[in-house]
DNA sequence: TTGAAAGCGCTAACAT
DNA sequence: ATGTTAGCGCTTTCAA
């Protein structure tokens, strides 16, 4: 059984009610005999608060509920290992949970992180949760959770949530106008329709073509996964797609390794244009430019929005961030 | 403020203790009107138990610890996505806490899991509370923590803790061998001293060589990452050397890419065997030999382990599992 | 069938 | 300067 402040209290002859100050570095005026035979019984004794009781009187659990739908995803650990830091520095723990991108685990976990008594929540929603017939129950759940929470990434249109989101229709559209402003006549558009994100980047694909107007297009739908990206590669009709826009960075690699196949060469016989920057195809030394929503930014601004909320219960927030694009040698004029 | 059992018997006129039974579904024997306005006034107050209260009582807080070094080292997320699901099938819940590979979060994350009355723990230390200097202070955080737990992949040598890890020394032997059998004389290894798994890998790299006699090597030393692989396969002297043992995929992949740059293939010009196997490195096409070490399985014995100890405060375990060499097309012979 | 009450470990207000 | 006590929300034992 682990030591209790009732168990230091009697060992030291101490009451409880000092103990608990003591170590907890309340103010209070005790002899420094008194002090130091205390710390030094809680030490000896391997004493650690329980946190279930403190919690239950003070009603603070200095712990945030972090929910996203793929941990193995380099995306979303980068933007837990960020949150992660950025409360530790405010002495926050956060619970990290994976939802596999289903609604049912959303709210699951939305829930069991209530009864935890988190003191606010950060949730990056599943693609099931985000699809226009699970509205309803969806908002049901929001607007149950009885603590301040932010909305990242992945956001719920015509409320009134905190969030923190990236603007994908503009980093979409300035993509394809990048593609477009090097005289690219046939494009093609590699995107994925269950997503929330991905139909977003589809409206700013389209707007960029209409506004270009008499351009051919061409729609190849992936899933953001390598293989996706790769056999579409092995398609691809190059004999008039001279421009493509892919809507992230894995596809691209795969579309990037069908074409080297095929014989040929992104940024000369291709352009290519892609979102989310990794490090790891930057690092794999491809030159490929690239939408960067800064996770880092994304997983910082998003952490101050809710520390802000659960200290002064200041008003909800809608922040939309703009992505830049990442200007390399993937794309030519044609 | 959220719905409490004192609100719910306020309301429904039935006692704490009875509502407390009923929303528990424990045997009560109770008319069928009460428990039906009881489980409806709970719904419509939107009542969640509190979990901090309960776990005070019942001394179970159906919540494990994990603790990993890097949650963007996809390792390590693929073992936190299996050791979350695994222990979702059993009503716990995971709290995920990333030490950044250092001895002091590892510390304070230990201790923090502790106070929270965490039921189990699952432990990978950081590379630092591996090395030898830090082993006395290691050994007595670890033996003051007070609930079951398990120490995964990174293992401290000569204790009874619990464990579960791979014979990284067995690995490289096996792969070093599988080099030497294809006949080549003169080989090279790119380690990481720097790491306790490293270290091992070496003495198997080491060993395999000892037995094959009169075989030429040469050391290079990296970090894990593409770019130390990348300058070292800009280095190495092709002139004698033509098999490479390489102490992770990620280095194995800068390898290559820097040789290819050179006009050199591999397969053809020089072999190349591995370490980890990673999905990622295949879904890049890449015909790598490499050491598999099965996350998977590391993360569903080391949960299960952790689980029957809890259950039955069943005796310590060391599992030590035997990688295996995955054989494509990077090694030939010479 | 149901209710009352003790107590988990802790904090904080109030006594002394 | 130190001790006592109520009570956080819940479970569980015992009594009615």
């Amino acid at each position: 059984m682990a030591v209790t402040l009732k168990d230091i209290s009697r060992m030291t002859g101490v009451s409880v009610g000092l103990v608990s100050k003591v170590l907890n570095d309340k103010p209070c005026r005790i002899s420094s005999e008194k002090r130091a035979s205390i710390i030094k019984c809680a030490e000896d004794h391997n004493y650690k608060r329980n946190i279930l009781a403190s919690s239950l009187v003070t009603r603070k659990t200095y712990t945030i509920g972090l929910l996203i739908p793929d941990i193995t995803n380099i995306f979303f650990s980068s933007l837990a290992k960020t949150i992660d830091t950025f409360f530790k520095n405010h002495d926050y723990t956060i619970l990290i949970s994976n939802s596999d991108d289903t609604m049912s685990n959303d709210i699951d976990i939305i829930n069991n992180f209530s009864s935890r008594q988190v003191d606010g929540l950060l949730v990056v929603l599943s693609n099931e949760s985000c699809q226009k017939e699970n509205e309803e129950e969806l908002l049901k759940v929001l607007n149950r959770i009885s603590v301040p929470f932010v909305l990242l990434d992945r956001v719920v249109d015509n409320t009134d949530f905190s969030s923190v989101s990236s603007d994908n229709e503009a980093g979409a559209y300035m993509a394809t106008q990048y593609l477009l402003n090097h005289n690219h006549q046939s494009i093609a558009c590699i995107g994925v329709s269950s997503s929330l994100n991905g139909r977003a980047r589809l409206k700013g694909f389209q707007r960029a073509v209409e506004e270009a107007k008499a351009i051919d297009v061409t729609y190849y739908e992936g899933d953001f996964h390598f293989k996706s990206g790769y056999k579409i590669g092995k398609d691809l009709d190059v004999s008039k797609i001279t421009g493509v826009f892919s809507m992230n960075d894995m596809m691209s690699f795969g579309l990037a390794k069908a074409l080297n196949e095929r014989g040929l060469k992104i940024g000369k016989d291709l352009s290519l244009v892609s979102y989310d920057n990794l490090d790891l195809i930057q690092a794999l030394g491809i030159e490929l430019s690239s939408v960067d929503q800064d996770v880092n930014h994304l997983g910082r601004l998003s952490s101050e929005l809710l520390l802000d909320m659960m200290k002064e219960n200041c008003d909800r927030k809608t922040i939309v961030l703009q992505p830049k694009l990442i200007k390399r040698d993937s794309v030519k004029k044609f």
